[in-house]
RNA sequence: GGGUUCUUAGCUCAGUUGGUUAGAGCGUCUGCUUGACGUGCAGAAGGUCAUAGGUUCGAAUCCUAUAGAACCCA
């Protein structure tokens, strides 16, 4: 071989020659496209639509790559593969960006009106809304683009829309006045799964109450100072002796001068504070209840964004909250009835969206109903028709379904899906209050016939869209019957209740079919610290820059490598050298093979022919890691599949097989090189589809330069290889065993001794097993120049020995031998068997073992003891012969 | 406070229904211009499987308790 020729391939992979082309060229033979095909079954994902502001980050990664790692194999393996991509609007989320983005420039949301701010989200979902698609295309991922939706898309809105109506019309939605979650940040109600608890060192604040008509105080505990200027009540323990005499009374409320009972309420926690509460009906869930039980009079003091609103006194009123508080507290230092202020740790519910503390606060919203869509969601999970992967999520899943709580739906926000709700302004009699509830704008109101309708103004919490993503992404009637059920999710497990759940629901109430049949949720990535990643961290590498320092490959190789199913994943950039060097490996294992090509003539006919062990062993060595790999993927253990491909491609062929082969590639006989040649490339075929699912930028490559391929032939839709039982050969798995052990400790002899490896050596073996292909493999492998095999061998002077299952194995190192060393090898060797028998032989002495345990298991200690005895008599005569 | 998960080599993790001499990758040490690959090859060192009990002929594996870590819910 001439220089020119290995010149054309270089020595390392550079995937920035390869990747964007063949992504090109899989868009361009719609690879990746699925249509409804009855001569084939299905199998679908729908993605878990990413959000427009989103950026792509290692979790995406990571789920995105097992998608593809699925979705690539079932399409190979002949299914009509259909993964659905697209985007969700993230109401929350884009709604601050745009008010953000418009603060910038002075504009008020309020000022511009609902129109015109939609206008801008709208432009704004345009110019940053697909960014995460195309960064997702980075990656190499194999969504059918065609079918790519977004939940504010006409189709999926008006979907939205006729759900709403469907649900109000069962009964299933209903308006209320009710104490939810507010967002001060996003003047929004939100979801209890939007809320977030985090513990905060805060204070306790001792404030004293005047007893009305007594010279008494009463002192009450609070963290919420500000609240107090809502207060409508007292409350203590009816079984607390300290406050009995007050029941009853009533204390003047400082500050505002109010007049407010003294009541008992089993509630009250003697253990809390001073045992007495201040109550405050309008901002706490529990002081609400308590208002309710004892019919106080609820005072709301807060706007919207929580500043303090006009039923406060003059001097507190529109202060931000934290403000009042402040201003509160000094009040009540100098009246003299601040008691103390103790250090308090306690939780305090966040805003996901908004980051700050949310209020409880008093509105009007609307809410769904639950408890019965829960129901058939709970069971189909709990009888396995939907599994989880792994398995330990059902519980968490069960106890949120059975505790559901009612759903607060309706969001003080434009961007989304206004609810299909009509009020009839005129409001002539009083039917007119009543909502109108419509999938399109009424014309008139049914009850006073006036066209002066006014639609609701909030929208749809985001998840009341997403939960139809799994059938709603299909527009046909046709589409659905064939994809949904899909088959499996992957998503990651924060939203096994945002999202999850909820589409299990949507799914069987509304399509009377589970969803999807597996769930798979990912692991978390985290830093090197095990810290989240997280942009405030700063600790989330940018996966674009990975992916153009390592390959996007090399990237999904690695991700998938360090995630086993549900545990978290400890990550950092330089990890990916796994995967590069894995991509390298493949690379140069194809180059060896084609730059053998170049001067040895393929021949498919000579596919079986000139076989050997070693070509047996690597055949039952695919087969068996196969059949491995096939049921880790049914096992959704795709972790445990890469590195089933990982060992068979680097240690078997490449260590092994490739390293065999070349005796016979560099031999005389042109037929048998030509036997061989061909046989390794169709078995690196077979690893490349293999690998393909994980790696499918570099195996597309390889699998084009290994052979020329036919326009818009893809290793995508190739077929994927079957498993062949019938070439699972233990008797080759035994012989190659026999083989690499020889080799394995020639290599540990020399190693141990210090002998170059440009010296060759001699070998004796005593053995009547040892064969001559086998000693030809031996030689190369272990760099002997010379072996002999006699079974009545007499071991030859200063040499090292070794025995490998009854095979007395001796090295002549005349000159080279230090005796010592050799003494050392040996006694370890005596050591580790001694250790070794002790434990055997006290187990096959007790006779409660022989009696008790399987036979067969009894049968192979028996022989182990055996054996183990017989090494260790031969190795103590090598001893003794050094002596 | 309730729940879930975890604790195995310096690091990150495998270890299927209890039966191995407890494995891998990275890192470490030694050697190597072996006609694919130093992003490589060969060899080696390194673990009382968190702790304490228990079940069993036999426990990294099952049970109980304790300690520590993470997450979820209230």
């Amino acid at each position: 071989m001439t220089d020119n020729q290995t010149k054309e391939i270089p020595k390392a992979y550079d995937p920035s020659q390869v990747e964007d082309k063949w992504y090109d060229y899989w868009l361009q033979n719609k690879i990746f496209r699925s249509e409804v095909d009855k001569t084939k079954e299905p199998y679908t994902i729908v993605i878990p639509p990413p959000n427009i502001t989103g950026m792509l980050t290692m979790g995406h990664i990571l789920n995105n790559t097992l998608q593809d790692v699925i979705i690539r194999q079932k399409r190979m393996q002949g299914y009509n593969a259909c993964w659905v991509p697209g985007t969700d609007h993230a109401s929350i989320a884009t709604e601050t960006k745009v008010i953000n983005y418009l603060k910038e420039q002075n504009i008020d949301k309020t000022e511009i009106g609902r129109d015109e701010f939609l206008k801008y989200c709208r432009e704004w979902k345009v110019k940053y809304g697909g960014i995460i698609i195309q960064q997702l295309k980075k990656l190499g991922v194999s969504c059918d683009w065609e079918r790519e939706r977004f939940t504010m898309d006409d189709h999926y809105y008006r979907r939205v829309l006729e759900t709403f109506v469907d649900l109000y019309n069962e009964g299933k939605i209903y308006r209320g006045y009710r104490m939810v979650n507010w967002c001060p940040a996003s003047k929004s109600a939100i979801s209890d799964e939007e809320v977030l608890y985090r513990s905060v060192n805060g204070k306790l604040w001792h404030f004293q109450y005047h007893v009305k008509n007594s010279g008494e105080l009463i002192t009450v505990a609070t963290t919420r100072p500000e609240t107090m200027l809502g207060d409508t009540a007292v409350a203590v323990n009816p079984n607390d002796e300290r406050y009995k005499n007050l029941i009853g009374k009533k204390v003047i409320l400082p500050i505002v001068g109010r007049e407010i009972p003294i009541i008992a309420d089993e509630y009250v926690d003697m253990e809390f504070g001073t045992g007495a509460v201040k109550v405050t009906p309008a901002h706490d869930v529990n002081d609400y209840d308590m208002g309710i039980r004892h019919k106080l009079e609820i005072i709301n003091i807060f706007n919207e964004d929580a500043t303090t609103n006009k039923n406060v006194p003059a001097d507190y009123q529109n202060l931000d909250r934290y403000t009042a508080r402040e201003k509160v507290v000094s009040k009540f230092k100098e009246l003299g009835l601040l008691v103390k202020t103790e250090d308090y740790q306690n939780k305090i519910g966040y805003s996901e969206r908004g980051g700050v503390p949310i209020e409880p606060y008093l509105s009007e919203q609307w809410f769904m109903k639950m408890d019965e869509i829960a129901k058939p969601a709970l069971y189909a999970v709990d009888n396995g028709e939907i599994k989880f992967y792994p398995p330990h999520w059902v519980k968490t899943y069960d106890h949120w379904m059975e505790n559901i709580k009612d759903w607060c739906i309706s969001r003080q926000l434009w961007w989304g899906h206004r609810i299909p709700v009509w009020y009839c302004v005129d409001k002539k009699n009083n039917e007119c209050n009543k909502p109108i509830v419509a999938k399109e704008k009424p014309k008139l109101c049914p009850h006073c016939s006036s066209s002066n309708l006014k639609q609701e103004e909030d929208v749809l919490d985001t998840w009341a869209s997403s939960w139809l993503w799994a059938y709603d992404v299909f527009k046909t009637d046709e589409e659905i019957k064939y994809y949904y059920p899909t088959d499996t999710l992957i998503t990651a497990p924060d939203i096994i209740f945002f999202w999850v759940a909820r589409m299990i629901m949507a799914g069987l109430h509304f399509k009377k079919e589970i969803p999807f049949k597996n769930v798979y949720f990912t692991s978390i990535i985290r830093d090197l610290q095990g810290r989240k990643m997280s942009k405030s961290l700063g600790n989330s590498p940018d996966p674009l820059e990975v992916i153009r320092d390592y390959g996007a490959d090399a990237l999904r190789f690695t991700v998938i490598y360090l995630a086993p199913l549900g545990q978290d994943v400890l990550f950092s950039t330089e990890k990916c050298e796994i995967g590069r060097n894995f991509a390298n490996k493949l690379w140069n294992a194809s180059r060896f093979l084609l730059m053998n090509e170049q001067k040895i003539k393929r021949d498919k006919n000579l596919i079986n022919k000139h076989i050997d062990f070693s070509d047996e062993w690597i055949l039952s060595r695919f087969n068996q890691t196969l059949k491995q790999l096939n049921k880790a993927m049914d096992d959704f253990e795709i972790n445990n599949g890469i590195k089933l491909i990982y060992t068979f491609a680097w240690s078997d062929f490449c260590d092994w097989y490739i390293e065999l082969a070349k005796n016979r590639l560099y031999s005389a006989d042109e037929e048998v090189k030509s036997a061989v040649l061909t046989r390794a490339l169709a078995m690196f075929e077979n690893l490349l589809k293999l690998v393909h699912p994980f790696m499918p930028f570099i195996t597309e490559e390889l699998w084009h330069l290994i052979e020329e391929r036919k326009a818009g032939e893809s290793i995508s839709t190739s077929a994927y290889p079957v498993v062949d039982e019938s070439l699972i050969n233990p008797a080759a798995e035994d012989e190659m065993d026999f083989v690499q052990e020889i080799i394995a400790a020639i290599r540990n002899i020399r190693g141990e001794m210090n002998i170059s490896p440009s010296k060759a050596v001699k070998a004796f073996m005593k053995s009547k097993e040892v064969k001559q292909h086998q000693i030809d493999y031996i030689k190369k492998l272990a760099r002997v120049e010379n072996i002999t095999v006699d079974e009545n061998l007499i071991k030859p002077g200063a040499s090292a020995a070794t025995v490998i299952k009854g095979c007395e194995i001796y090295i002549p190192l005349e000159g080279l031998i230090d005796l010592d060393v050799e003494r050392g090898r040996l006694q370890k060797e005596i050591d580790r068997l001694h250790g070794a028998l002790t434990g055997i032989n006290k187990k096959l002495s007790n006779e409660k073992f022989v009696n008790n345990a399987a036979p067969d298991v009894v049968e192979k200690e028996k022989q182990k003891q055996k054996d183990w005895e017989d090494k260790l008599q031969k190795y103590n005569e090598l001893l003794a012969s050094l002596a």
